[in-house]
RNA sequence: GUGGAUGUAGCUCAGUUGGCAGAGCAUCGGGUUGUGGUCUCGAGGGUCGCGGGUUCAAAUCCCGUCAUCCACCCCA
């Protein structure tokens, strides 16, 4: 072969682009639903954008590129920071809350390996402007809304709630120094990941002491907010991060997605700007890495020169969720097949003619219509019809009689043109 | 960047000790004398990832290289 794609990225045929048409479908679906509009940015920023937001050593996964003017600039390695431009732009102008959503495609330089690809899609939901905890929560029962929606239940899916104020609480609570605050947020991110010796190995390496590291550990593994009321009691800013998490909690029982919900306080997310409420989606069977993730981030505005507003949303990728969906048997069986409503069919080949009449009359009515080149027998151009995925052949038998003929059935029915053209050749009226 | 595995038809894969390149599915064409899906016959399609070496002879053995997958690092 004289090219190949490149490395990381995906052809997508026809039936593969089924798939993916049906997940944003829902994505957007779902994002109505919610109350949320749709936006999009350009594919290429500035390279600063980037770099302003997540720190120099992320340009090294980013694909820049530097323009015929000399301008630095990389292609959307996410979509947060051009959100948070856009916003900017016209925060005086914009009715509070903003809720958005966008489902662009992104591309990062990593090295591709399962559910992590180099160019791939992101489905974002973001609300900004409220500090309130509703907002997150919100954000929370819209991803829960869209994965019951694609047919997970709450035991293949959960979303693990944390909360970063809270941990940086209680770590401060038990004798962390600020400087290390980072490093032990860090370390404490990868527990999920590792052996309880791991962690105090990598804990003891930022230096962090064995009673620390019992302390946080306990910490971490509290299972309800009066649990960890006791855990952090005293701690600097604990109590009102508690209050928070509890009110999260309930609201999102009250609209009826707690089954999906569990508090988790390892969870802490890997970047440094996430300000509040943090919480990632997994499959319950711990094969696949993190399906979504989010959180609330007050400062990102701020940070690309922006007033202080607040804000908190996540993304969710489409390579995770793909593999997840395809796993679990979720993906409709239709997706399999093409769909057309109705292939026209002649009789003899002299009516060819009054094939192609049909075939435009159906089409200009809003209806998916097609035939075959080859004037063949009625059993060839059936096979055809079959093959394409119609729901339904018209057999052409004379100037004035069709059959109408139920390709899932075998059911068939013969009427006079003008009847057929009455009743399938009108507007489809739109929904 | 590091480590492991794998590269043979569009796809999934056989290919014995080195001895003519194979199957199923898919595609295309024909048949069942003209109403489909499941039947039947046939055809096309391969620089065996690429380059070199050993050999009378390499898909097979050796060296190199590239690609893909998996894991590590990282994960917005």
């Amino acid at each position: 072969m004289a090219f190949q794609g490149v490395k990381g990225t995906r052809d997508f045929y026809p039936d593969v682009m089924r798939l993916r048409n049906w997940i944003s479908d829902a994505w957007r679906r779902v994002s109505l639903r919610n109350g949320f509009e749709e936006y999009d940015s350009p594919i290429f920023e500035y390279l600063d954008l980037f770099t302003a937001k997540s720190g120099q050593e992320i340009a090294e996964q980013l694909f820049s590129l530097t323009d015929r003017g000399g301008r630095n600039l990389a292609i959307r390695p996410e979509i947060t920071p051009a959100l948070a431009r856009m916003v900017n732009a016209r925060i005086n102008a914009l009715p509070r809350p903003i809720k958005w959503f966008s489902v662009p495609r992104l591309c990062r330089a990593e090295n591709p390996q399962k559910g992590r690809l180099r160019e791939f899609f992101q489905w974002n939901i973001d609300i900004i402007g409220s500090d309130d905890v509703l907002a997150d929560a919100e954000c929370v029962f819209v991803a829960v809304d869209f994965l019951r929606e694609v047919g997970l239940s709450p035991t293949e899916v959960q979303v693990r709630i944390g909360s970063r104020p809270l941990t940086v609480a209680a770590l401060r609570g038990c004798g962390v120094g600020d400087d290390a605050i980072d490093k032990a947020l860090a370390v404490l991110d990868k527990r999920a990941k590792i052996s309880d010796q791991e962690f105090l190995d990598a804990a003891r390496k930022i230096g962090m002491d064995d009673a620390q590291v019992q302390a946080i550990m306990r910490f971490q593994d509290c299972a309800g907010v009066a649990e960890l009321r006791r855990a952090v009691a005293g701690a600097e800013g604990a109590g009102e991060a508690c209050d928070k998490l509890e009110r999260l909690m309930a609201c999102l029982q009250a609209m009826g997605a707690g089954d999906y919900c569990t508090l988790d306080l390892r969870v802490v997310r890997g970047l440094a700007y996430y300000t509040g409420v943090v919480y990632e989606v997994f499959d319950t069977g711990q094969d696949l890495r993190a399906i979504a993730g989010g959180g609330r981030y007050d400062n990102l505005l701020a940070v690309l020169g922006g007033p202080q507003v607040g804000a908190t949303g996540f993304g969710m990728g489409d390579v995770v969720l793909g593999i997840l969906l395809e796993e679990r048997g979720k993906l409709p069986e239709t997706l399999k097949a093409a769909s057309l409503d109705v292939f026209v069919i002649d009789d003899r080949p002299e009516l060819a003619e009054l094939v192609f009449q049909t075939v435009g009359a159906l089409r200009r009515a809003g209806r998916a219509a097609d035939f075959s080149y080859k004037r063949q027998n009625v059993g060839k151009q059936l096979k055809e019809a079959n093959k394409r995925g119609a729901r339904q052949a018209v057999i052409i038998k004379s100037a004035d009689l069709v059959a109408l003929k139920d390709l899932a059935t075998g059911e068939q029915a013969e009427m006079s043109m003008t009847e057929f053209q009455e009743k399938y050749c009108s507007l489809v009226p739109k929904p």
